[in-house]
DNA sequence: GGGTTATTATGAATCCAATTCATAATTCAC
DNA sequence: GTGAATTATGAATTGGATTCATAATAACCC
């Protein structure tokens, strides 16, 4: 036995319009089209559908089942079709996010509520554990969008410039290197490094400046929270690397000194990663242009 | 946009088995033409439903939405179809009775709820208001099945006779004719007739014996219920023609004279008219036979 | 009740879309 | 990188749906 959705479409327009002739117009089918499929329909169900001989057509009891089977199904594919034209103009979706840079915290959850507000039936998540994957969960559709500082030549991945920062020197007013007009590499070499927890070479000290000279600091110590990591600095328990708009957005800096790192400073962009063929999608344009206008509110803060 | 049922059984079945290859046989289609359907489906909801060049086939975010799309709508399309395999076959239906014999109430509610044990998801109703133009409504299928003791040749409709049963004169045993060897149309000039509340014309007595001789009764008392009109005859307040076999089921005839009609006495038959279309439905053969067998037992009854 | 109109049914020809076959292009595993 | 497995593509073919023309039938109306 065979239905289609046709079918239906068929049966509920005759019975909506009350005759087959009106139907027709409705279906687009001339009239001949249209008793070719009743009487294939009547075939594959074996039951008749309308009440043979009369006219114009009247349902008959089991006519009255596939009509209401048909409302049942057709509203159904409807929703479904015009889900589909919502999820190819981006109206709606899902944004899931991989994180690579641990401070983006910081002015990340202003955007998604912005976005929110814009977008509210975009499906917003932030995905935890995949910092390292995050461009290969991003191909794997895990998630549809990554932040990273790492662009890559891919064909099916486009990286959007959010910003450019700097990574940027801290440590207590009184600690020996606040006096330095700047900071090179080997003056890490007896210190105690305060970082986010991650692996060291995801972390700009340590990937722009540390590693290439082949520099080890004294110790590291990982704490999660950029508040506590100020305060840990500010207490003279070790020196730390962050963003430069997280020292501006922050509040209690009075007590830090701030220092570029090399003469000439040092200079990283961040970058959204996302699927070549979701970058026109109306929510991941909203995403990139609320990531530099937050962006820049927080970094014109202080 | 063009969704079919096909293209959500695609999806579906690949999502299931976990690749094309696999999925083509359960669909009984080449690999080839599942790939042809794959890039039309992708064409008409213009967003890629697998993660592009990977192997095995891994469903977007997109793809899992038509995948909850298919098990909503999908299992709706199956159900429609055994239920149209069950009206087909008549292991489910609806039965919408007419009843053209007032007194037949009698023995067919024991047969409509034997019915219901047999058949529970037959759909059984008692359609009254249509006494005259019964078998116009079966025809219409307002109802599905008429008993009638008119049976006409008509090209959509089976008669099937159930039994045949003998109008027979009731009067109080101390009446007048309750002395007669058997009763004749004009005794019934000066008697007062209880009869049920239907056009004469549809009673036995006067459409077998009466009208034929243009004899009319001294006067006519119409009652709804057999056993009130058995009391009110055994009270002598009038005679009346009932069919023998509730005489021979009712209680408290013992004070009531039963005669034959005429001579030779009058026979009538009555019958089950059906659809032929329904005549081999399942359920409307139980209901033939349950008549038949329900009849018997209540006319042994006495 | 017969003639008229409106509506549905049917048959043959046509058209279009889905499938097949053959083969190319990828990816995956080792 | 090579071979095996899987998916994609193109052209030819098939088969089902549509159309056109026309027949059949019911409904309507005096």
């Amino acid at each position: 036995m065979n239905i289609e959705l046709k079918h239906l479409r068929i049966i509920l327009a005759i019975h909506e319009t009350g005759s087959v002739q009106k139907a027709t117009e409705q279906l687009n089918m001339t009239q001949s089209a249209v008793s070719h499929q009743l009487r294939y329909i009547k075939d594959q169900l074996g039951v008749d559908i309308f009440i043979p001989e009369t006219r114009p057509l009247k349902l008959s009891a089991e006519g009255l089942e596939l009509i209401d089977a048909a409302r049942r199904i057709l509203p159904e594919v409807e929703k479904l079709k015009s889900r589909f034209i919502d999820l190819k103009s981006g109206q709606t979706g899902r944004l899931f996010i991989a994180i690579e840079c641990h401070a983006c915290f910081e002015w990340l959850f202003p955007v998604l509520n912005l976005l929110r507000e814009h977008h509210s039936h975009v499906d917003i998540d932030i995905k935890p554990g995949l910092a390292f994957k995050a461009i290969e969960a991003l191909q794997n559709e895990e998630v549809d969008l990554v932040i990273s500082a790492d662009p890559e030549k891919l064909p099916d991945v486009n990286f959007h410039e959010l910003f450019t920062y700097a990574p940027t020197f801290i440590s207590a007013k009184d600690h020996p290197l606040a006096d330095r007009p700047h900071i090179e590499a080997d003056d890490f070499i007896d210190q105690t490094v305060i970082t986010y927890p991650v692996p060291v070479e995801r972390l700009d000290l340590f990937n722009q400046l540390l590693l290439p000279q082949g520099i080890e600091p004294k110790a590291i110590r990982q704490i999660e929270l950029t508040s506590v990591i100020l305060l840990l600095v500010g207490a003279n328990k070790g020196v730390s690397v962050l963003p430069d708009w997280v020292l501006q957005s922050a509040r209690d800096t009075d007590q830090l000194a701030q220092r570029r790192l090399t003469k000439s400073g040092i200079k990283r962009k961040l970058y959204a990663a996302v699927r070549t063929r979701d970058s026109e999608k109306l929510y991941i344009e909203t995403f990139l242009s609320l990531s530099k206008e937050v962006f820049s509110r927080l970094a014109r803060h202080k």
